[in-house]
DNA sequence: CCGAAGATATACCGATCGGTTTACTTTGTC
DNA sequence: GACAAAGTAAACCGATCGGTATATCTTCGG
């Protein structure tokens, strides 16, 4: 029994690639080669490259989420720290050598059309993010935690986007300061 | 003399089909077919995919520059409300039929790599996009205009990809608001 | 020990990629 | 009217694209 299947082998290095050098500009050549599996194999697994694509954003999904989750609780224990905090691990990604943005922004510039299941995997994907926000809101105790997490969620966009682009890698700071003025709004709501 | 010259016309078939489609996604042939134009001409522009991406890039800015300032301008009078009426050129474009999020965030996406020039012209777009909003602030006589403008912008940037992702045409007005706080703050920082 | 499952490498498919070349036609100028 | 510049269509280049087919080898349960 193999560490990793090989269906997990061809996934984990698409993700590299797809990550590091785009989805329309790596080839299956260079994934099965990294991935040290036959062509056969990969059609086996997979359909065609948008399954591919698919199973790959599926993925990052899961691992991003559950990395953001984790990093997010082991910073902070207090709900209201929480919410800042997500913007701390959002810091320690920028900080990572391999960063190049988020994605699944990344996943909806080359796959524009809203009805390609890339794009829709993309929006859910940040659906899924704005929830975990807003039950973190709610934990405080905000009076309108749906508000609230939209407000952080562009924040955390904004920051995801100048760090990427611009290359600042102090932009989840700026952020995590700004979204301190709505959580503290937030949270004098409720006490009111 | 044509209304466009070959080589206007040959960059405003690619700024469409690159904003639409992607850039490793769009091929020559397609281009210069619905250009109306022969491969060789092309060629006699741009020595080559690379050039004309940055061409079109290029063209962009300038565009999207004008045309922010123009709407900007237009929808406000004196400079405080011209620092929010920003978010309210951006929700203009939001409702565009034609609206595939920011090239620049999509270039970057493609191109990943901060030395690659297409990189390199979407930070510059970015940074004078700041200017803009920097200029901005320091005519409505905010004490530090600089940090103002870096968070407006992050707050558009936030907005731009909420739109485009999420399909949320409203996330200007959301970026709006939040942006009123920070204009307040920057305005009563001046007073006191 | 044998046979099915699943892996492998490799050749192949038509299409398209970015880019070049050739040969012909239009166009504007002196 | 001649001539150079710039345009055209189309063939062509090697490489790579996503995807298929073939033939061989490994693995492992009955």
């Amino acid at each position: 029994m193999p560490a990793l299947s090989k269906r997990d082998m061809i996934v984990s290095v698409a993700l590299k690639l797809f990550y590091r050098n785009g989805f329309n500009a790596t080839g299956f050549e260079r994934i099965i080669k990294e991935a040290g599996v036959s062509k056969k194999t990969l059609y086996n697994h997979f359909r065609s490259k948008d399954e591919l694509v698919l199973a790959t954003l599926r993925k990052r999904d899961e691992l991003f989420r559950n990395n953001i989750m984790r990093e997010t609780e082991r910073l902070s224990s207090a709900p209201r720290e929480r919410l800042l905090a997500i913007f701390d691990a959002h810091h320690q990604w920028f900080q990572e050598k391999e960063f190049s943005g988020c994605m699944f922004i990344n996943a909806s510039a080359e796959f524009s059309s809203h009805d390609d299941p890339c794009h829709m995997i993309s929006a859910e994907h940040k659906r899924l993010v704005r929830d975990y926000i807003c039950g973190q809101a709610e934990q405080a105790g905000v009076k309108d935690p749906d508000t609230l997490a939209k407000q952080l969620n562009l924040l955390l966009e904004g920051a995801i986007v100048d760090a990427h682009v611009s290359g600042n890698k102090d932009s989840a700071l700026m952020a995590k300061a700004m979204a301190d003025v709505f959580v503290e709004k937030a949270l004098s709501q409720r006490i009111a």
